[in-house]
DNA sequence: GTGATAGTTGTCATGTATGGCAACCAATAT
DNA sequence: ATATTGGTTGCCATACATGACAACTATCAC
């Protein structure tokens, strides 16, 4: 696996994740404390996000960090 | 959990599964390609690494990216 | 003491993640 | 046609991760 795949993965679980919960992506975003915009780059692969980014999101969703990989 | 305790947890769990593999801080930096002050760093919790570090670090491990957690 | 190994800490340059705002596209509804 | 919603993309400033090198401490061996 690529490093970009890792993150193209990464992403489509979040997104996954996210619609399991019926939220939108801005909805998300703000529970995470950044943009709507930020959320689309990282479900779409486009960032490497840092692990607390990830940390944040994994709160904002209820989700364990395992459940993302 | 704080963000710090949470960086500072999953430092702790590289270094035990370094550990299990009984390799250096600078062996295991090697092959992920960075210093040993880095690996230094990332164990104490010192820095918020991104997902692609520790993605480099899970494969110089041989390791899930689920173990980590 | 000298040397070797393991880890920590400081500083620097470069790249990029983050946070912010705006403009845009697509689809749907009014 | 207009408005709304969900998502994407571009740009900007700031903060920080990364990669690199050096200096330092501590421990263990010779």
């Amino acid at each position: 696996m690529t490093e970009k795949e890792f993150l193209a993965g990464l992403g489509l679980k979040i997104k996954e994740l996210r619609l399991q919960k019926n939220i939108s992506q801005k909805d998300l975003a703000m529970e995470c404390n950044f943009e709507k915009a930020s959320m689309s780059r990282i479900e779409s692969g486009k960032t490497n996000i840092t692990i607390l980014t990830l940390y944040k999101i994994m709160h904002a969703l209820n989700a364990d960090v395992k459940d993302f990989f």
